[in-house]
DNA sequence: AAATTTTGGTACTATTTTGGCCTAAAATCT
DNA sequence: AGATTTTAGGCCAAAATAGTACCAAAATTT
């Protein structure tokens, strides 16, 4: 790990604020425990905390602490970064069965191939979760692409960067096993096979059929 | 693999930072570091770095570090402000009938009292296509604060963000005459009445309808 | 109410890190 | 063959950091 400077202890901080991880109006640690924590001086402490309460996140009182203030400032996209995954799988059950039927209807042939490839790569993948995800992810991002709709393509972008975060990917260890993997390459299968002979219905009902089945190990891995 | 110039390193740094990996104000790895990493001489990365710092992309500050600047352009969201009424409405499309469906299974009473006052005043709207654009707006946004899903309610207020632009406006004042106005309002109507009557795949299928004619009527006047 | 502890504020020096600059040999391109 | 770029190394100056000590305000304990 590279060593910390004070820009690298704000963004730390900022991060931890933005995610709650720090309630507004709580205290952070002692300038001095933070060092010790970050195995660092103290004057670079200072620095960073100087630099957060010049954003106005914090507030530095003399001989009481320093106190993390506004989180509203940092209210533009907390909510997507916040969602818990069932939120973003109902999102999900509301775009992507009808991005399946746009796709349907703008896919070239090129972006059949990059889906196919995609599968493939996929159906290979029935050990190793952490790759299979970032296929999956992909995939998914592919067909968003495939209908050539901007707005959609960002949405999507948006919210496959909710699935980088920690809850998601402790969620996605605990359902990710050979018997799923499988399941979802037979669905990813099915919908590309669907797009592929211009099956708009077709291809959107799978998809919803294979994210009712998302949902279904999601719920059954949280009531465990 | 060939070897490395100044160029290309810059230009995978250009990219890096267009991406995001390097977040604006976040402080890139010294010239030293970037050297070792890139397998390079430092005098290469130093003539990458001039040149990125040419571009204004980055701030190269003596005895500190070389700083990512502002990309606001890029790392905001000019996709969501640059979308046409078409993308719009796809994405809508896509949207707001499943918004229906969770709408109509957390549906509670004020909610619903809400969702009949704005159908109501839509109502009144006839001959007003202004105000009737903004109760629709808030229409739409009732149904997705309606869900509970906090995913879904970022979303779609992004996406209202977009209507408000110049190109949405003109469109609007094409469409929105007494006649679109009074069929909308009766698509509204049907609309609460399947949420209240708790018909979810109803609601669905009517919002459906609702955007099957505003599409039409945009068409028709795009082509006039 | 007073003493003690904890907390941030400040000053100072030594060390480390970082970019700025230079040169000459090697590699690459034209 | 000539021009340009890259390399490899050393040295300099600016900035940041480490480490220490002491001060003052607030909180806590006695």
């Amino acid at each position: 790990m590279r060593k910390l400077g004070s820009a690298e202890i704000a963004g730390l901080l900022r991060q931890d604020i933005r995610q709650g991880k720090l309630m507004s109006q709580e205290r952070l640690p002692a300038e001095r425990l933070l060092a010790e924590n970050y195995a660092v001086a103290r004057g670079t402490v200072r620095e960073a905390l100087n630099q957060l309460a010049n954003d106005g996140l914090v507030e530095i009182r003399r001989g009481s602490g320093t106190y993390v203030l506004a989180i509203d400032a940092y209210a533009t996209n907390p909510v997507v970064e916040n969602a818990t995954p069932l939120e973003l799988i109902d999102a999900r059950f509301a775009l992507e069965p009808h991005i399946c039927r746009l796709a349907v209807l703008n896919a070239r042939n090129q972006d059949l191939e990059k889906a196919e490839e995609l599968v493939v790569q996929m159906e290979n993948c029935l050990k190793e979760p952490a790759r299979f995800s970032v296929c999956d992810t992909a995939f998914h991002t592919l067909l968003a692409e495939t209908t050539g709709n901007r707005l959609l393509i960002w949405i999507v972008a948006q919210i496959n960067g909710v699935r980088n975060q920690d809850q998601w990917a402790r969620m996605r260890q605990l359902t990710l096993n050979e018997t799923t993997i499988a399941e979802y390459n037979a669905h990813h299968r099915e919908v590309f096979e669907a797009i592929r002979n211009r099956e708009p219905e077709r291809a959107a009902t799978i998809m919803k059929q294979h994210l009712e089945a998302a949902r279904l190990s999601l719920t059954r891995a949280a009531s465990t």
